[in-house]
DNA sequence: AGCGCAATGTAGCCAAAGCTATATTCAAGT
DNA sequence: ACTTGAATATAGCTTTGGCTACATTGCGCT
């Protein structure tokens, strides 16, 4: 009965996707931007986190050290080739999470707000079935 | 085109809600120990959710703190009367969203290990229209 | 009764992510 | 060309949640 192992490996995996999701949240806010206003602002990625930009700055300067991003003192934000794909992955993901929530009948300011936390919790066996029953259920 | 102030409180409600997920966790596991074995080990706490004892001893202090567990020095941990009903609570929650993933297709080793994550970010709305969902399609 | 080991607790370290307060740099407007 | 205000950066503090290493307690067994 005791199952401990297993819940352990759970429980890991979801403390290593609490830490991702922040990274994985700017890089796609940064993505965003880039391609909203062709720049990216330590200043528009607070405001949008809605944070300080000093937690943002600190932030950044993570995603440059895991080479995610690049930015020279004064100049903007941008991403690296492994920020650009990690950002498209996490859009697709965002997207594909919402709308599956919507399909089952969650309201859509529910659906956006919560898909914001679930999705850096959604595995790949679980992104392909949400995409299978979206298929199915259309 | 901005979107900046909403998208600022989603990304602020997912913060809260990964800070709260700890001490949720924490506290559904502990239910589980004292319905199972009558007792809640600090080191059975830590074995389960593969952390080292101190920490999890830490985190129980926080328990405490917030009023949510007691224990004495040497003696087991309990939980108080608001642990218990937030125990409840998330299991009721855990429950549903493992319910939920299974509806959609999600095989159920993946529906486990990723509701571990997901379930602290539904929200109410969230939870009752997965409630309305099984109900209807089952 | 007492010994030894497992469980519990304590101390002290680290990194992350938040903050406020202060400095610096840049660019825009007169 | 200068000044000034906004953006950027830096410093330093706090809490949280990890860890290792060490100290203590108490229970079970001989």
């Amino acid at each position: 009965m005791p199952e401990e192992p297993t819940q352990a490996l759970r429980f890991g995996k979801a403390r290593t996707a609490r830490s991702a999701a922040l990274l994985e949240d700017y890089v796609e806010l940064i993505a965003d931007l880039l391609a909203a206003h062709g720049e990216a602002r330590a200043i528009d990625v607070a405001k949008r986190l809605g944070v300080t930009h000093p937690t943002a700055i600190k932030s950044i300067a993570r995603l440059k050290r895991e080479g995610l991003a690049t930015a020279r003192p004064y100049r903007g934000i941008f991403l690296t080739e492994a920020g650009r794909k990690l950002a498209d992955r996490v859009r697709a993901r965002h997207r594909l999470v919402v709308k599956l929530l919507l399909a089952v009948g969650v309201p859509a300011e529910a659906a956006e707000a919560d898909a914001e936390g679930m999705e850096h919790h959604a595995s790949e066996a679980t992104l392909k079935a949400f995409a299978r029953f979206l298929a199915r259920a259309k």
